[in-house]
DNA sequence: TTAAGAGGCGCGATTATTCACATTGCCCCT
DNA sequence: AGGGGCAATGTGAATAATCGCGCCTCTTAA
């Protein structure tokens, strides 16, 4: 994914070293929990030279998040614009999943932004969330007639995203819990049909919509 | 909840008040990035008064954890035992709802563990987690026909465990995004509702389980 | 030769933790 | 009643470790 641009070589520059250990770390750990002598061990350097660089800490931070942005951002755009229809709201969550999946950390990091803070949390939501609820990329079609009265379908909305990232920032508990990893494509393929399952039964469900206290 | 035995007094004590203040910060900023003179400040003490009532930090948190860890596991504790019905899962899941929405450092803390391990994760997982998936207290009955063959349905406890954890775990983001106190009565509400309407959606389901990649 | 990049050194701030000390309220002995 | 002792609980000062960060020097490759 990410390669400089010598004739042959995909050996990274020590910038990118630094950006992939810096991006683990900000992920397990959060922003101030995360030394830039621990990112600095991770690359093999001294803390020093990464000033050679990056300005500073939350530069770095900076340029973690926006590289994760970028990255994540590009494949859900082209999802945009069109009519939204069912297929279409399967292939979105489908492209999250295996998002998520392939690199678990932006997950973590906004998760970290959501229960700490820390700098550039609001651009965070803007760039990731607030896309889903603007005029022409809503996901909520007219269809989904278990949520069509109830005035619950942008939270309905962030709950399957929920479920997409929770999966990601919980699974060191489910490694200890179910006993298996939670990243292996066994458990992707796991992952997607339960995320598929419940969308199909919100999508078919003709019940009525209210009682059961 | 927590009151000292003087005769009228609701007064607390200093170690609760310590515990109180030391809960709220692990719950944001995690272990490692709450430092005990945050804590001490928000008490009005100085921190070497600390350790007149706690050992050290990590007893501090393992003081924390030990009182979450009780008041959550009582309210559950009376739901284990008895048949598996739908609506002992439906009073089941609206408990924790409940719970969590009373009091989020859990769920916080808990996430903060996933994250970053952390001391005593282990604990916490089978404390919270373990008992879901024993003999005596599974939840998944015999009679949820949309994951009854494909050994999915611990991963379906996970998710409705996870739609709860994440909402609170979330809730800054909430507030920007959908401009409403996600605590608030009108939103816990809300939530139930959400909540329900899956739970509903995956009780009544009748369709078939596959196709539709 | 030159400039980018790595390392050594060290400053100032923060951290967890310890220690010596002051203050308070309570029990017991006279 | 009075006072000595004592445990509980607070404080400031001190310590060792760690952190972000700047400065300056040395290496290396074009």
């Amino acid at each position: 994914m990410n390669s400089t641009a010598t004739t042959t070589a995909v050996v990274p520059s020590t910038a990118d070293r630094i950006l992939d250990a810096a991006e683990d770390l900000f992920a397990e750990k959060g922003y101030s929990a995360t030394s830039l002598g621990d990112v600095a061990d991770r690359v093999g350097i001294r803390s020093p030279s990464l000033y050679n660089h990056f300005k500073n800490k939350e530069a770095l931070y900076e340029a973690v998040l926006e590289r994760l942005l970028t990255d994540f951002s590009a494949p859900l755009a082209e999802l945009n614009g069109g009519p939204v229809t069912n297929e279409r709201v399967f292939s979105w969550l489908e492209t999250i999943v295996r998002q998520h999946h392939a690199n678990p950390n932006l997950a973590r990091l906004l998760q970290h932004a959501a229960l700490s803070g820390g700098p550039h949390t609001n651009e965070l939501i803007d760039r990731l969330f607030r896309p889903m609820f603007q005029s022409d990329a809503r996901i909520e079609g007219g269809n989904i007639s278990l949520f069509q009265d109830t005035g619950l379908q942008p939270w309905a909305v962030m709950a399957f995203n929920n479920l997409v990232m929770s999966y990601v920032t919980m699974a060191p508990m489910y490694r200890d819990l179910l006993g298996q990893d939670p990243f292996s494509e066994e458990a992707l393929e796991n992952q997607l049909n339960l995320i598929k399952m419940l969308l199909r039964a919100v999508f078919d469900y003709k019940g009525e919509a209210s009682s059961a206290t």
